[in-house]
DNA sequence: CGGGACCTTGAAACTTATCAACTGTCGTGG
DNA sequence: CCACGACAGTTGATAAGTTTCAAGGTCCCG
């Protein structure tokens, strides 16, 4: 197998890098041009300045997210079949628009690399976060029964998506059951998640929000074979406390609470989780991964 | 077209009654008895104690509600073909529960009369509202993903429901094209809905939550062709305040302000929408209907 | 008629928001 | 190269909204 070094500043894992490189070796350092020199060692440099989008676009056969996005349970030949329909454009710069709310809604969005957040402007203008999506991760459930997006979306960082038109899902689950059962499971899974968040809202103090937050993305970044206890926010503080329903003031507050009880560090938008059972018990989870 | 007078201290529709009786007349009256005297001019009386499920049990061909209920946008037979599927037991008394949380999903649930709280206990033992369901409307949807109940449900007031096994409706969506997209629809819509109540959560006040929970249920009344602007809540205040993140009290309080201001009149769980369009403004929402 | 559940009201306490100021970083342009 | 402004993050002091605690009232059902 090939190896490489995968550094880049977001420090999300990039699916087409997985595929080519299955022995790719993540360097987690803000200021990667640090490591350039060690890196000559390697077979292959990889960074976000040679990355190009034809270079690296692969099936979803071949994707090392398949199992955590649309095609997870589906046979080779069925993912095949899903793959043709599937549209890679190239990447979205940070700051730009996938969609705007009220726009017209013909396929979801699979998040290949990077990260996005979906949002809201409300009456007075302000801004409502939704939800943040990682690779693996689909947009646009919300909009399917009126036909058009019900939320914006913006890339966080850098940012690769998969295009999936839906009216080709919805004629393909009608032959491919495992494809159906997939949808459905999906969009019942977003249900579920955004009736934990209610949860979250109704009830908890800041304090609990936010270790319930960075929990779940520990768990996510986990489940994508990034670290579990050392990883990049990748949003704003406001973008957080926006999300959670706290101030920024409060976000920042308790990150600094956080630190001072030895649970995490905190540099810019690098996390570490230093006590996992501490912040487990703060988000009334059980802990599962030993620190 | 026969004429009945339906008296029911609940009063919520009850589907079978309004597929009976097309030209239905429902009086709003806590205390029924009272009505019983003037009744008697009309053709039928109809009252909680005559009302057999056997008797009224309708198919969804016939039931008032199946527009806003799952076989919405299918023709004659498609609906005749999801009937036979559906399962119709006795209703279930105020404060039976439905199902647990944890417990197998093998069916959703539509409500046809009454309504329905579901709710989660947290680490603490503390019950946590989730949402309510009023006639047509559909549970279970976030238990589809791991084939189990992740909330509990317990009827409010009796409450009739109509059993929809979803393995059935699964298969038969593969065919009836109308269900499949019937049911992407319901699940997005629920997405969209929970994604309303997560803006609510996080950033609204307690005058605004209330405000937009009364508006939300003054419309649902409406859609099932009972009075926009009078109700009766079929929920405690203790539900409502767990709904909506609130305690108790702050419930309480706000009811009395509105009170005073002269949008609401509230006697116990009867609720008279004074001023329609003050209460749109507080709920940040068009006024749609003239008072 | 009595007991319990539900609702209301008041006063005090607490959490979080708001306002204001300051720091550091980044990219731009002189 | 450095000055500059814009922006993100932090920290402190104050204010506001909501919760909590406590008590009393009402309604409904057995």
């Amino acid at each position: 197998m090939a190896a490489a070094l995968y550094i880049c500043s977001t420090r999300t894992i990039c699916c087409p890098l997985a595929a080519r490189f299955p022995r790719l070796i993540l360097i987690y350092s803000p200021s990667w041009l640090l490591y350039r020199s060690s890196v000559e060692t390697h077979s292959e440099l990889v960074t976000p300045m040679n990355l190009k989008a034809d270079k690296f676009t692969v099936s979803c056969q071949h994707c090392s997210l398949n199992a955590l996005c649309l095609p997870d349970t589906l046979s080779e030949n069925e993912m095949i079949e899903v793959d043709h329909v599937v549209k890679r454009g190239k990447p979205y710069q940070r700051g730009q628009i996938l969609f705007e709310a009220g726009s017209p809604l013909t396929s979801l969005f699979a998040i290949r690399s990077g990260a996005v957040k979906s949002y809201n402007i409300d009456e007075n203008g302000e801004e409502q976060v939704i939800g943040f999506f990682l690779p693996g991760e689909i947009l646009g459930f919300d909009g399917l029964e009126r036909k058009r997006h019900e939320s914006s979306a913006k890339a966080l960082e850098t940012t690769g998506v998969c295009e999936i038109p839906f009216l080709q899902v919805e004629v393909l689950s009608r032959t491919i059951h495992n494809l159906q059962s997939q949808m459905y499971r999906l969009l019942s899974r977003e249900i579920r998640q955004d009736q934990e968040l209610q949860m979250l809202l109704a009830k908890k103090t800041a304090e609990e929000r936010i270790g319930t937050f960075l929990m779940g993305l520990s768990i996510r970044y986990e489940q994508r074979k990034l670290s579990a206890n050392r990883f990049r926010l990748p949003m704003a503080r406001t973008d957080i406390g926006n999300y959670l329903g706290l101030a920024v003031e409060t976000v920042s507050r308790v990150f600094t609470r956080l630190q001072g009880n030895g649970v995490l560090s905190v540099d810019g938008k690098e996390v570490e989780i230093l006590d996992r059972a501490q912040l487990c018990g703060i988000a009334h989870l059980e802990c599962t991964l030993t620190d």
